[in-house]
DNA sequence: CGGCAGGTTGAGCGGATTCAAATACAGTGG
DNA sequence: CCACTGTATTTGAATCCGCTCAACCTGCCG
């Protein structure tokens, strides 16, 4: 009955249980697979279904006239892939599956209606677009203002409370099926540079990573390293009393 | 009667009459005033108003602790500074005046019932904030994946195609009341560099700037060294065989 | 065993930064 | 009207972070 997107929407608001319910049924209809490395959603494209990801880990990305590619997000599940799908016209942009993913989809109608609601679940909806909003804009300080060092600590620091949120960071670890090349087009810089910040932060003994799973063995400072600030991720629930146990907002 | 937002959304739909008084009336109550330089909205801030803007320019941004700052978009009449405000508990960046600026407020309440409405008003402001996003990605591809020089042009074309949207942009001439060191901070660079790539384009013929006015000389020549690609303006109305005369379309 | 994708290492280059100083410019007050 | 002041732009020279190119290694899989 749990699932990613529900849990996600918890970081901002508590849910009554008949609203749960209704989120879970929006996400428990059709699935979809995606085998990695193939489009979810190809640049340019429209459907009447929005894609919210549950398992794996998909990234938005755009290509370049010259062949070179820019990632400007990671969704991990719980993500919502394709707000926009039921007011433009075409994607501005691609999804494409890291690893294999499997999305569920919501008709266009029925997001429209969730948006439309009075309820706590068409503002928990418009949140998930102002925290996608946030997370853009502190993407363009990473690769504006902060160097190799610190813009991928941030990147990894800030998956941790992402996948926390979700409940997939047990013990600080959680899938990081990215290749180094993956994470130059996310960061803006060239595999071979991505290579070797990844060495400093492990010989700085910040992060571990084998078989595609990342560790973050010290938190504190990784999290000092990246000059870490959630405030963008509007963790509000981090402040409400009735909200018990560790959660994503402890590292914020 | 007619005001930039209205002019803005109209690049995405057709509205009625009573729509357009609509969307006229809420932006005729109060105004403000912020003189260049100050704070429309702090970071870490909180209202129960939106802020529109009406004339003049401004800029989201984000002071880092190293002394650095991060402009993450420039601001122009008909733009809404703070789609947030009524979901989240505290902006997670400022909003500051370029130039001076007069914005209109509305408040949150009148803000979140237009956005529920079914009408196209609720449509055309989703459709504001999922443009807002293409240009959030588009800044990323800009800082992560292009050279200072294409950099440059790309953000001074978007200016232009955005200012030809609320009719400011009379041969391809306006306001650009924009510091060399603003424009760095927006491009990620530093002053002196951007200065040097600024001399460049001039010298190539592209642009003249004089006395706070950008002048696109060769709008065919600019868009191509700007590897400029308009889809993620979402200009849908340029389809449109109903809308005639010229428009922003023209460039996208 | 070969092939291939991903990861690692080295050396040289270059775009952008840094620091510093000079120049232009607008506003203000004597 | 000019001297004065502060801000913005311009220029030069040295330095460095990150890029390029190229080779090599490793593990995996057919």
């Amino acid at each position: 009955m749990r699932n990613p997107w529900t849990l996600k929407m918890e970081q901002f608001t508590a849910f009554s249980d008949m609203e749960k319910r209704r989120l879970n049924d929006l996400v428990s209809g059709t699935r979809e697979h995606c085998a990695a490395g193939q489009d979810i959603i190809p640049d340019g494209a429209h459907s009447d279904h929005c894609h919210v990801v549950l398992t794996g880990l998909a990234c938005r990305y755009k290509s370049l006239p010259d062949g070179k590619r820019q990632i400007m997000a990671f969704l991990i599940p719980g993500d919502l892939c394709d707000a926009e799908i039921f007011i433009l016209k075409m994607m501005d942009h691609g999804v494409a599956a890291i690893s294999d993913t499997t999305t569920a989809l919501v008709s266009a109608s029925d997001m429209k209606s969730l948006l439309r609601e009075t309820s706590s679940l068409g503002e928990a909806l418009w949140w998930g677009t102002m925290t996608d909003l946030g997370v853009l804009r502190e993407r363009i300080i990473d690769v504006g203002r902060r160097n190799a060092h610190v813009r991928i600590a941030h990147l990894i620091y800030e998956m941790l409370v992402r996948y926390r949120m979700v409940e997939l960071a047990p013990g600080d670890s959680f899938k990081f099926p990215i290749t180094q090349v993956d994470l130059a087009d996310a960061t803006g810089m060239t595999p071979v540079h991505a290579n070797r910040t990844l060495q400093k932060l492990r010989a700085d003994g910040l992060i571990a990573f084998s078989q595609g799973v990342m560790t973050v063995l010290d938190t504190a400072a990784l999290k000092a390293a990246a000059r870490f600030n959630g405030d963008y991720l509007h963790l509000d629930r981090v402040h409400d009393p009735a909200s018990v146990g560790r959660r994503a907002g402890d590292l914020v």
